[in-house]
DNA sequence: ATACAATAATTGTATATACAAATGTAATTC
DNA sequence: GAATTACATTTGTATATACAATTATTGTAT
């Protein structure tokens, strides 16, 4: 990926400038190769993250700032995002007993099997996305973001 | 930044999977600063990328085509982009004479004030995102980035 | 016990983005 | 030269996101 030449300017870039231009067209690419496999199931990223994290809680339901909290990206609107997963069926959300102004949301079995049939493509798209890496190489990457 | 931590996951994941949300967490991060930056002016980060396409201009008027092509993030709505910042008066919008299919978007002297006052500020908010990099290190991160 | 503050979720508004369809104009083909 | 195709932009619809305001419920202080 050469940066200059996907922007398309000829100008020499200071140093961090370019570096942080850099990030944002990884990530774009990235966020589009993976919205790309997800596709055909006819969910976003974001409903993705969801149904990951609900599937982390092994059958214990999470209340909407658990999955905020859990998400890459900040959301102001997971309520409209578990909209769409119920309307989709891939989740049951119901009014906590306890506190009657939290949530309680699980993730229903159809929502387990989409996972489970996503999972292996997008390993499969993941490893793609990194082909020209070796192992030692994506440990410095991790090192380096670190630093962020 | 420790992903973990961030994602408030305990399970170990594997590399590739752990790199590419390193990524988009970074990513968003810098999004977030870089937004924060811009807010006071009342301008986002898409109508700054607009405008700074226009200066690197020097006065030659761009068509819609030629905007979306240098922009970081993939556009569809361009149109709606440029509406907001004709708004502003930041911009002006002609229909091309010899070409009645093209228009011709040029950035006005407002525009140019506006980007002149920001230039300095985003430059001491690019310096300070990456505080934590020696020179060095930033040469090895477009390497590595480089790879995508 | 009432008033006030804190918590959890929802809703409204605005921007950004992806994709598809529509519009208007120019170029090409027969 | 009429029909078709290509081009450049615009518009419509849906999702994602940020921020602020609102609603409903619970906890706390006096």
């Amino acid at each position: 990926m050469n940066v200059e030449e996907i922007i398309k300017t000829n100008q020499r870039m200071p140093l961090p400038k370019r570096t942080l231009i850099h990030i944002a067209l990884v990530a774009n690419k990235i966020d589009e190769e993976i919205a790309t496999v997800l596709k055909p199931f006819d969910i976003s990223i974001q409903q993705f993250n969801v149904l990951r994290i609900l599937r982390g809680q092994n059958g214990k339901p999470a209340n909407l700032s658990t999955i905020n909290e859990r998400m890459v990206t900040k959301m102001s609107n997971t309520t409209r995002l578990v909209d769409k997963l119920i309307l989709k069926g891939f989740v049951n959300r119901t009014v906590c007993i306890n506190n009657r102004r939290k949530v309680e949301i699980v993730i229903t079995e159809g929502g387990l099997n989409m996972l489970n049939k996503i999972d292996r493509i997008l390993f499969d798209a993941e490893k793609r996305i990194l082909k020209n890496f070796e192992e030692t190489e994506l440990h410095e990457l991790n090192d380096l973001l670190n630093k962020f």
